[in-house]
Order: structure tokens, then C-alpha cells, then sequence
DNA sequence: ACCATAAGACTGACCGGTCAGTTCTGGGAG
DNA sequence: CTCCCAGAACTGACCGGTCAGTCTTATGGT
């Protein structure tokens, strides 16, 4: 019996791996199911016994990497607080979809389905991530003397930046470089830090933008 | 000869308007041809007679856009430099997307099209506007020596944080708000400008953050 | 023999694009 | 001014292809 659950669960994340990967490569209206069931190297029928519909296990690819980044993102940052915090959080995000490039095309392309029925779980997830982040930021924030709006929009802002650096990096850049530009930028702009003494500015600058070249 | 022609080009921009609307609301697989045609209040056949196939259709509504945009930003900081230049290329984006909400969603949903034989085109224009937000950039990048690939990079992140504002705005937000939000994050990061004097700092700090509530 | 699981052939609905027919327009003749 | 006609503009019923989802059949385990 444990066996057969097993086998069964393989099963099911064997068709929802291949189904993360056509959803990636192409347009959901443009992949016909049986595409889905080839790459999974299953039957139609057998991805009908497990999904209800093609909505269902599109939806269910975007929801369980949802899931999973929002854990890790949680365990990541649990402990810390302020720059460090932020810092983690962004690394965390940055290495999630380094290692799923697909996923972040993915996600991107078909937020604004979370205004369809099967969408509320979606709208719901990215809002606890977007909370997250929040949080993280909740020092900063304070110390910006930011409104709760602004405080949502800063959220917003942050993982906007993140998108972009993680849509923009190429194969062989590093991730770690991302999250610094990111946090940065973030917290001190594109002019810099605020110079505590005069040199160390210019130091700090230098970490920021002059790694690469 | 001249009526018939404004006449045409009329029923041409009729349905170029109604697509846009139809194809913002919904998904473009999901919106049936007849259905771009009923709000143009014209038959299937008309549109076919302006537009080859549905997907030329829909790529016209979003080019034309970019076109737009695109002669209104490079007006908006022809003659300016530095953070003036940089205001009021922030300016002009949000401003347009004001004005054209439903864009905003239809741009950055199917941006992946570009990969698509049509999307070529897109992803020119969009180029084009990337290259403009750079050129508008360079002093500040200089000042900060990116090299040339963070130059860019730092041009998408303008372009995702004018993306998250003009996304997240409510409609009753104040669009400029926005500009100084998207800026001043942009130059200064959360943390708020360099002091020059002490007290300047602060003043500059609440414009940035407290001018709502 | 029976059940659970898988497969893929099949069907019905749907929709992009066409085209045969209709309506509009404008101008020339009476 | 009215009638008529030619051609342009427009229309929507229709055709053919494409799947989402079903159902029959095959396989293997107990």
C-alpha cells in the first residue's frame, strides 16, 4: 500500500515536472494535453486520473513552486532582521528561480490569471510571499517614515527589481552578483550609500557596481 | 477620395480601440474573434479586411502603443539631462499608462512573445525604449561607474519599478506621486538622498516618502 | 477471475478564416 | 431633384481543422 502511494506520487510529480516545462516553453492555449502526456511519457488518460483538468495542473505547477519558495523564503530570513534579513530574503528568491529559470517566465506570463476562478489560490500565495517581504522590510520602512501603503508599494517594488535581475541574468553571471545589485540598489539607489565617512563611499561603491569588468 | 480614406482609416483605428479593450480584459486565446468584432460594432469579415490574421491584430495594438510612447518619451527629456531628464522620462511613462490602464496589463503579459515570428518587431520597439531610458541614465551610471552591461541592467530596473508603480496604482493615487515614489527609490534607495546638509536630508525625505496621508 | 492502472482512439464543441451575397456611396444622366 | 448603376465596403453563415476530455481496450498484479 505505502508502495502503491509512493508510485502513485511519482507518477503525479513526473507528469507535473513535464508539465512545468511545456507551460515554460510555449503559451498554455498553444500546448495540446498530449504534448504535456509525451514529455511526461504517459498516456492522455492517465494524466486525466490525476489531474482534473488542463486548467488544474497548470495551475498546480505554479501553486507547488509557490509553495515551496515561500518556505524556503521563511526559513531564510527566520532569525535575522533588518539589511541582513533583506539580504537573505532577496538571495533566497534569486537562487529559487536560478535553478528554475522556466518557473519565473512562467509565473511572470500569467499573474494576471489570478483574477479566474482557479486563480484565487494563486492571488492568495503571492500575497504571503508579498507579505514576507513586507515584514523584512519592515525596519527600513519605519526608518523611511513610509505610510502602510507605501510600505506594500516598497514590497511590490522590491520583488520588481528582483524579477528584472533574475529575467535579465545570463547563464554565466552569478546570482550572488544579482542580490547585490538588488539590495543596493534597493536600499541605497543607484548614487550610492550614504557616505558615513567620505572614503568609505567610494568603497563601497566600488563593491557595488565595479565587480564585473 | 480623402473622406473615403479618413473613413476607412476610422474604421480601422474603431477596431484597433475595441481590441485593445477585448484583449486587455481577457486572454488572447480566450477571446474569440467575433467577439473583438461585436464591440467594434462591425462584422467578422470588415476585420479581416484591415487586420490578415488575428494575431496581426493583436500585435497592431500593441506597436502602435509603443509607438506612442516611444515619440512621447524621447519629446519628454529631448533638451534635459541628469535627474531632470530622468523625472521626466518617468514622468511621461506613467502618464501614459495613466491614461491607457489596460496597456499596462496587455504590455506585460505577453512581453515572452517576442520570441514569436511577430514579435520581432516588439522587441525592437521595446529596445528602443530600453536604449532611451539608458541614454537618459548615463551621467547618473557614469557617476556611479556601472559598466556597460550594469548600465543596462540598471535601465531594466527603471523600467520595472515605473512597471510596479503604474501596476499597483489606485485610481485615485496621484500619478505624480508615483514619478517621485519610482525616482527618488530609483536615485536614492529606501534609505533616502545623501545629506548635502543635515536638515536638507530630511526635508527631501519627506517629500520622498510622507507627501500622502 | 477480478481489479487497478494505463493507454490512445474517438467525439463533439469550438473558432479562425473565407466567400457569396448585401448594403452603401457617389456621380452621371435625364 | 430623382433615378440608376458600378464598384467599394461590409456582413455573417459556413467550412475545416484542432483539441479537451471520454471511453473502450490492453496489461499485469493478486
Amino acid at each position: 500500500m505505502a508502495a502503491r502511494k509512493s508510485a502513485t506520487n511519482g507518477k503525479r510529480s513526473q507528469i507535473l515536472r513535464a508539465a512545468t516545462d511545456v507551460f515554460s516553453a510555449r503559451e498554455f492555449h498553444t500546448v495540446p494535453v498530449d504534448d504535456v502526456a509525451t514529455a511526461a511519457g504517459v498516456g492522455k488518460g492517465t494524466l486525466y486520473l490525476y489531474f482534473p483538468t488542463k486548467e488544474q495542473l497548470f495551475y498546480a505547477t505554479i501553486l507547488e513552486a509557490l509553495d515551496v519558495l515561500f518556505a524556503e523564503l521563511e526559513s531564510a530570513v527566520r532569525g535575522r532582521t533588518g539589511e541582513d534579513a533583506l539580504r537573505a530574503f532577496t538571495r533566497c528568491f534569486v537562487d529559487f528561480f536560478w535553478s528554475r529559470r522556466h518557473l519565473a517566465v512562467l509565473m511572470g506570463r500569467y499573474e494576471h490569471k489570478q483574477r479566474e476562478p482557479e486563480g484565487e489560490s494563486w492571488r492568495l500565495r503571492r500575497q504571503k510571499v508579498l507579505n514576507l517581504a513586507r515584514t523584512t522590510l519592515l525596519a527600513e520602512t519605519r526608518a523611511a517614515r513610509l505610510g502602510t501603503a507605501d510600505t506594500m508599494l516598497a514590497a511590490e517594488m522590491l520583488l520588481a527589481l528582483i524579477r528584472a535581475a533574475v529575467i535579465n541574468q545570463r547563464e554565466r553571471d552569478d546570482p550572488e552578483r544579482s542580490v547585490t545589485l538588488v539590495v543596493d540598489l534597493f536600499l541605497n539607489g543607484l548614487r550610492g550609500p550614504r557616505p558615513t565617512t567620505t572614503r568609505a563611499a567610494t568603497r563601497s561603491r566600488r563593491v557595488t557596481a565595479g565587480a564585473r569588468r
